[in-house]
DNA sequence: GTCTATATTGTGATAGAC
DNA sequence: GTCTATCACAATATAGAC
């Protein structure tokens, strides 16, 4: 893992130099933030002018550049900061549960809702078409969001594998297919075309994928090769 | 289907009132056009200038304006003729092939093969950011790539099904999961960081999700009941 | 720290000569 | 049709008073 973004906001950073900040300047640092959040989720990093942030915030342009050095700087800062709060809102499933297609439903409707006009999603829209300008926030959101859950769900399968409820050789690879299975065209759609997915589309591939996944690699059926399930060659 | 622009290129419309175009205003068109493409793609709409578009196509902004009513004119000209060229990018299986898993493997080479730096994930990147300000852009796209090659595909299946050599109660569904299967995070990872994935894992992507569609859906094993491939419930 | 006012640059779009 | 020159405006960023 990278360093983490511990301390987001500043104008209060000890030996900085400056004094402590009083309490109505934090306020005003976080109405900035909130501000900042607000209309780049929107707006897009381009599209968004720090007039408009300002004026949402309720203070002056000349306030915001005095806690942050520029319109990068506090695109950073707010994308840092949502990227924290991602990982939290990702299902860990239960290695000890019994009901394993339980746990992956679970998963299932966990990763179909963060596609379904979550927060992610607007943090996901925004950074791509500045990636190539911010390539490190793209690394960090990566890390928080699909890196980490891929990887905890991958620690899962692993267990199961070993207590042989499913047949996994490589659990990395069974992570990234299950989630790519359940998530289909959803984050597609919600990027390109205004109207949602139905909902019954939904629930055909929360089940059809998981139908497919426990197909390919539960742990009764024919004999099966390493390196996954059933190489075709 | 909606209505294709057949006529992207603007000065030489039929009935529009103006005389004819020589072939030196013909060649300008077409060089703000290249330029407009290559500028659009690189840098994005917000972030692109029409001075700079102007520049590289080695003509004035005046002549832009001359042939595009504005700059979300010559945005959306330049987006739909990118999105006639997409769908010959798309790999048609032939559904008379002997060699049933080999089709599956061109398909999915084609697919990994359009997620590598290919010219749709520009547009894609592009298109993002601006899908609500653009939503028939957002549709065409959508609807010359992904839907026309997951309907192509679907059509296979749905022969292969009919010819028995797969049981696959729903195709569409079906093909949207193969081709899932198969990008894994390839796009995601094309989005949002710098280094490309490697090709063995490229490599395994593919061969894994062939392997696993092809448990799920081939069409002798055990009994499957309606719906899908053995729903787990 | 915070404001108002402003410097400076760059943008989309146009007028008018040729 | 094409150019040069320019308008009107919005953008980032800063000076200087309080």
């Amino acid at each position: 893992m990278t360093e983490h973004a511990q301390q987001v906001l500043p104008g209060s950073a000890v030996g900085d130099g400056t004094a402590p900040a009083r309490p109505s300047t934090l306020r005003k640092v976080q109405q900035i933030f909130d501000a900042a959040r607000t209309v780049f989720l929107e707006f897009g990093y381009d599209a968004s002018s720090m007039e408009v942030i300002a004026k949402r915030a309720g203070v002056s342009k000349a306030t915001v550049y005095a806690h942050f050095t520029n319109k990068e700087d506090l695109f950073e800062a707010m994308i840092r900061q949502e990227c924290q709060g991602i990982a939290d809102g990702i299902y860990q499933p239960d290695a000890n549960s019994e009901d394993l297609a339980g746990e992956l439903r679970k998963m299932a409707r966990n990763v179909t809702a963060l596609f379904a006009g979550g927060d992610g999603l607007a943090v996901y829209r925004i950074l791509v078409p500045v990636a190539p300008r911010f390539p490190r926030l793209g690394e960090v959101f990566y890390a928080e969001g699909p890196l980490s859950g891929r990887e905890n769900f991958a620690e899962f399968l692993r267990l199961a594998h070993q207590r042989g409820r499913l047949k996994i050789p490589n659990p990395t690879l069974a992570a990234e297919q299950f989630m790519s299975l359940i998530r289909g065209d959803l984050a597609l759609d919600a990027m390109l075309l205004v109207a949602p997915r139905p909902q019954e589309e939904v629930e055909a591939l929360i089940e059809g994928g998981i139908a497919v996944f426990l197909n390919a690699y539960r742990a009764d059926p024919a004999p099966q090769s390493t390196g996954g399930p059933q190489p075709p060659h």
